[in-house]
DNA sequence: ATCAAGACTGGGAGCGCTCCCAGATGGGCA
DNA sequence: TGCCCATCTGGGAGCGCTCCCAGTCTTGAT
């Protein structure tokens, strides 16, 4: 007898051919289901590990169309953006929380042109049961293209333009720039400016415009005192310039990302000024590896990707067990770290 | 008819009843094989649209035994090491790399525990074709557990403790720390010191040897000069504080990595010492987000994860399509861009 | 007119697994 | 003693696809 065709990897029947059972005996014993004797099942497990078995996904997801691998979606047209420090504490985020409820991530990107149709092409295939997805720009046409899919979705931050009937997690954008703006007038300041991610994410257009409110609210003009960034290091560093150039006399900084603050941070020292006695410096993200180590350290609204992730994990898997879940905007709640730049 | 089974996903078989054709070939039709006739090809695709049918790739990939799918696996078992932006530009590289080939990236990071255990059922259960694995710990128990699968393995940097019998793709370390070692010299320095990487990691120790043999070739002595760290910003930071309170009088640095380079950077700046008059700095690395964007921009020994990437997948394709490749250490070239940092 | 070679088609087998169902076995209780 | 139920087992069907093989139909050369 020749083991497993041709490959030389047994199959099933060889490990029950082995153990002396059925290969009805070996499945239940190797997925151990009930009623299977100790004793089979004993027999099983040993001849599985003398032959080195490993059942076949392809065949088993065949017949429980179940693959136990999710996607992880990260859909981002302008390349360079990749080096966010936020995406890369998603990607952790997703491999350990998807580790944690048995299943593997399948990280996908998405940067345009062929990627959008050949990243349907593999959802559709059945290789993955679910998606995680991140598409934060407004005219990605991704989200679209996902509300046909058979399959379960859920969102973190906006999905691109789409409002409703979608299942998103998000953070309190809003929240976070308020507390923010308020803490920079509880000390005292008075021309607080904004540096704000990219207009065409929503998350960016929410704290550009709670910056924009909580000042009015303050009575204070936010006038001339809006730049807007990429969210990279020398995109803050240019608008701090920029900001500077027009406003020499601003007192105060909101930047919406940590990555753009180290940026700004720049720009600021080397025209002179202190921090935080000149210009307080607050920032978005409070990413571990950023904010604690800028000089002066930052303070900085703390959102926790691998909350959002958890959550986002928490909805998909309920979806998967058959569960009604009503699509809903969820919003996670955001707090502010102090420290000595603000 | 009830197309599809229970789901409502139609088959290949809806299809080809669809568009008045068998199965065969409506199955010859969608994987353009010869002798089907235009009219017959012309039906099936319109009937495949029409339906909104995607081929099942569980029963595609158990009567092929192929997936279509490549591993990309990250081992890092210390977890903080993956904000490494080098980490970061090989995921993005191989997620290209392999999307060109027509290949989708599975993503797997390791770091220990449970993780190895999970990893190699993964690989073992067939979810893909062939493996890109990055190992770069000498203690790392994943390169010898690869050794006995039954799939195509390159690595890329050193495999762990493992020194022959697989395929490696890997930088010139030595040639890299060299050029940086020299070009120092040149410019006429004379205490040149070094923050090496952890050297628990293969590439870390070339470069920390390389810059002693080529210190010692050039008639300078290393001693008290070396500090080690641990690829981090504030490890480099440390470093330097460490290397200026042993020798306040050292003239040059090279850094093993950017990321250390910015940390050491933000000392020596601190310290008051003028850069490159006081102390010149080379890193490694050379990464487009960090090293031209220091103050001052910084010289630095430049590889390309892109390359590496692409090397990697070349000879995994080979293999893939049954080519004899002899397992063997390929050494990629660096270069050196000089900026004023040295 | 005859035949061979090509062009094309459809049916069947089978990839390795899970699930359903029929059957065998062995108490516990009337 | 008989009978039922719970426990366990093995065989068969079938998931959706690709590949092989046996056909049919065309074409062109003899």
């Amino acid at each position: 007898m020749i083991p497993g065709g041709d490959d030389g990897r047994p199959t099933l029947e060889d490990v029950a051919a082995f153990a002396g059972v059925s290969r009805s005996t070996a499945s239940r014993a190797l997925n151990d289901d009930a009623y299977v004797s100790a004793r089979s099942k004993e027999k099983v497990l040993a001849a599985a590990k003398d032959l080195g078995y490993f059942p076949n996904q392809a065949a088993r997801s065949l017949v429980t169309r179940r693959t136990g691998a999710i996607a992880l979606v990260l859909s981002e047209p302008e390349a360079r953006l990749l080096d966010d420090p936020y995406r890369t504490a998603v990607m952790r985020a997703g491999y350990r929380e998807l580790a944690d409820v048995g299943s593997q991530m399948v990280l996908m990107f998405v940067d345009g042109g062929e990627d959008l149709a050949r990243t349907m092409r593999f959802l559709e295939g059945g290789h993955v049961d679910g998606a995680l997805v991140f598409a934060p720009h407004r005219a990605d046409p991704l989200p679209k293209a996902l509300k046909g899919l058979r399959m379960p979705v859920v969102f973190g931050g906006q999905a691109g333009s789409i409002r409703s009937g979608v299942h998103v997690v998000d953070f309190d954008n809003k929240g976070g720039a308020r507390q923010a703006v308020r803490h920079l007038v509880e000390i005292g300041r008075t021309r607080i400016a904004t540096i704000a991610g990219p207009q065409d994410q929503t998350a960016a257009v929410q704290r550009l415009s709670s910056w924009r409110s909580t000042l009015l609210a303050a009575g204070l003009d936010p006038a001339e005192l809006a730049e807007e960034a990429d969210f990279t290091l020398t995109g803050g560093r240019d608008a701090m310039s920029r900001l500077l150039a027009r406003r020499g006399d601003l007192d105060a900084v909101f930047v919406a990302s940590d990555m753009m603050a180290a940026g700004a941070l720049r720009t600021l020292t080397e025209a002179g000024r202190k921090i935080p006695d000149d210009v307080a410096v607050i920032s978005f993200d409070n990413h571990a590896s950023l904010a604690p180590v800028m000089n002066p350290p930052l303070t900085s609204i703390h959102q926790d990707p691998q909350a959002q992730v958890r959550e986002m994990v928490t909805i998909l898997m309920g979806l998967l067990a058959g569960e009604e879940i009503k699509p809903r905007n969820q919003v996670l709640p955001v707090s502010m770290t102090v420290r000595e730049s603000a």
